[in-house]
DNA sequence: ACAGCTCCCTGCATGC
DNA sequence: TGCATGCAGGGAGCTG
């Protein structure tokens, strides 16, 4: 990315930012001229507007100059995020255009790409282009909620759990919004500060310990490559 | 075409 | 105490 950045760090000279606009997990912030910054925070990517003046912390990868006392900061020790620079916003509807509906609020029949598949229902929710924006977390939540096990195959799946999935998924994403998200480990919040999502999380994190629902011990299995936690008597 | 796997990267927890 | 090892995850890219 370095000649992309070198490229943006000449284009972005006297910038000013127009617009944000975020879909899913991806955030873009168009200028003036029209040009988008496509950020991407992967899972310990953050921004922070901080004196020139302060000390540049590890892992800091991009630094602009907002004015001679500011600097806008992006911050990610595990290097999962990017910044992208495009010429206009054509090109970030076609960079978008593989993406699904939004997690926030998904429209009803988000499942129609989906719902003849075989593969576990999971594996499709952390595909970003069927719904764009669930993560690992919400995806166990949003499963424990409705009652369905990670491994059931799509095509298993009735309209109406479908149906109830979806409200489940934002449901449990604004409620997530609305504590500053779920510090784990490392994830901070604007600001710097920790979520307290964690705390309300009915699966994710719980392996071997009592279903919030029937006491019983919650299973942990890797689904989609990715450690899956769910109640094996409660999700079928 | 589709689905599953591997790799990237770093910090933290664990075990010896 | 200090070192080695394993694990965590989003998404690109590869394989079957």
């Amino acid at each position: 990315m370095a000649g992309a950045s070198r490229q943006a760090k000449r284009l972005l000279l006297g910038a000013h930012v127009r617009e944000i606009v975020r879909h899913g997990k991806q955030l873009a912030l168009v200028g003036a001229d029209g040009s988008v910054l496509v950020v991407q925070l992967g899972m310990t990517g953050s921004f922070g507007v901080v004196p020139a003046s302060a000390p540049c912390e590890p892992h800091t990868h991009i630094i602009w100059t907002l004015d001679r006392l500011r600097e806008l900061r992006f911050v990610d020790p595990r290097r999962f995020g990017g910044v992208t620079w495009l010429k206009d916003r054509h090109a970030l509807m076609a960079r978008w255009s593989h993406l699904g509906p939004d997690a926030l609020a998904l429209p009803s029949g988000w499942s129609a790409p989906i719902a003849a598949s075989r593969r576990a229902i999971k594996a499709a929710l952390l595909d970003q282009r069927a719904v764009a924006g669930v993560g690992n977390i919400y995806a166990d939540e949003a499963l424990s909620m409705v009652g369905l096990a990670p491994e059931r195959p799509c095509s298993r799946l009735t309209a109406r759990q479908f149906e109830a999935l979806g409200q489940a998924i934002g449901a449990v994403m604004r409620s997530a919004l609305a504590s500053g998200g779920s510090t784990i480990r490392t994830y901070r919040r604007m600001g710097g500060g920790a979520g307290t999502f964690q705390a309300s999380l009915r699966v994710y994190g719980r392996a071997g310990q009592p279903c919030v629902t029937c006491a019983r011990p919650l299973e942990s299995a890797l689904v989609a490559g990715r450690t899956t936690v769910w109640c094996r008597s409660c999700q079928s």
